[in-house]
DNA sequence: TGTACATCAGTGAACGCGCGTTCACTGATGTAC
DNA sequence: TGTACATCAGTGAACGCGCGTTCACTGATGTAC
């Protein structure tokens, strides 16, 4: 048991038996995860903070992350992959036309971000330190995929590359400013997400 | 003189004369505006840096802010009133073809949040809190009169309240993501702005 | 013309807080002999 | 079978820092009489 500053107790973790040590850093990673979704805010993520809610020394954490910042880029890879699989499952389950396909990528990713608001705020509101340097962005594997699935729904001289491009940005601002315009009076998200398919798509379809 | 932990020495501010005690309250709010081009991080602002770099007492402050959100709010105010005013500059001395001047805006918008980036972040990432419940958001007024010059260039059968809004998330976006994601391949700034505008006017023209 | 007083425009010390990081320490469990 | 030892999986006290906020105080400048 440990006491913090308003008396709260907070149960302390039975430590691991000999050779599951690694049981530890899963614990460490759901704690900062469970923070994060409270806050949406990294730079509020705290060591100590993380230890209480793990029920642990503070100075345990650096038994598995050198830093705040190790701790940070691994939630933000976990997080990163999930809404990579939401995305591509949606293109995956979206019949064969394959404009419907690129429709469904985009209501995947406005509801992930929607209905995780504060794990897409830790994902895009700073950079992403790769873990090396030399190494691409984690997600560019992810963003080539959806590349490839507007390439498939456009004709052959369309500019793929700048459309998907522009389909990012543009859902990115949508999600992004609904969340920190709450008042603005916004239309339907699903209507907005389709009407801006729809101009972009049309767009391609007359051959740029 | 004060002297902080750095040893770094800071002229002490002179106080002001008589019926001039406003005067430290523009000089709070440039202090304030001068941390935030740094950091763009309005949850690292504080008000002890403020009197550092105002060059007075921490407690000070008080006499003209109730407290750092206040000091924010003025801020954000004042930096919402200059990217309006420069939107509209360029929208005003764009020439008569209405669709020109849509396209100066979005320039203008892309080239204020491009040249000042924290400026951009600090409006852009948070809530920008009214100063009394029941007034509007700052702000609105501006987006009204950019909607006004998009209703212009498009045909009537258009609905240019909702291509006003796509313009201004994929602006947002594009701006904010190049921000956050600066290793990202991107094209050059105006070509990817000007090929929105032929999207999404185009697709205007075709009466949606 | 002199002086007491009020007001303006601040100051400075102190408080308790949460934070990252360091350092030496501990207790249980497995293993070599 | 017993025991000394090594290792694993942590702990806990202490450090100095910057922070917001409080409180009583100060020094210069006007103003009433």
């Amino acid at each position: 048991m440990t006491v913090d500053a308003e008396g709260k107790v907070w149960p302390r973790r039975r430590p691991a038996r000999r050779g599951e040590g690694d049981r530890l850093r899963d614990d460490i990673i759901n704690a900062a995860c469970a923070l994060l979704e409270e806050s949406g805010d990294t730079s509020a993520l705290s060591l100590r903070a993380v230890a209480r809610k793990t029920g642990v020394a503070t100075t345990s954490i650096y038994l598995h992350f050198e830093d705040l910042n190790a701790l940070l880029r691994a939630v933000k890879s976990w997080w990163l992959d999930l809404l990579a699989e939401e995305v591509e499952a949606a293109a995956a389950g979206a019949g064969d036309d394959p404009r419907d396909r690129v429709r469904a990528i985009a209501h995947a990713y406005v509801n992930a971000a929607t209905n995780e608001p504060a794990r897409y705020q830790v994902l895009f509101s700073s950079e992403i330190t790769p873990p090396t340097a030399g190494v691409p962005y984690l997600g560019v594997r992810a963003y080539g995929s959806v590349l490839e699935r507007v390439r498939e729904a456009l004709p052959a001289s369309a500019d793929a590359d700048m459309v998907t491009l522009q389909f990012w940005c543009a859902l990115h601002g949508l999600v992004t400013l609904r969340q920190t315009r709450p008042r603005f009076p916004w239309p339907d998200l699903a209507l907005q997400v389709d009407d801006l398919a729809t101009r972009l798509i049309d767009s391609a379809a007359q051959g740029v």
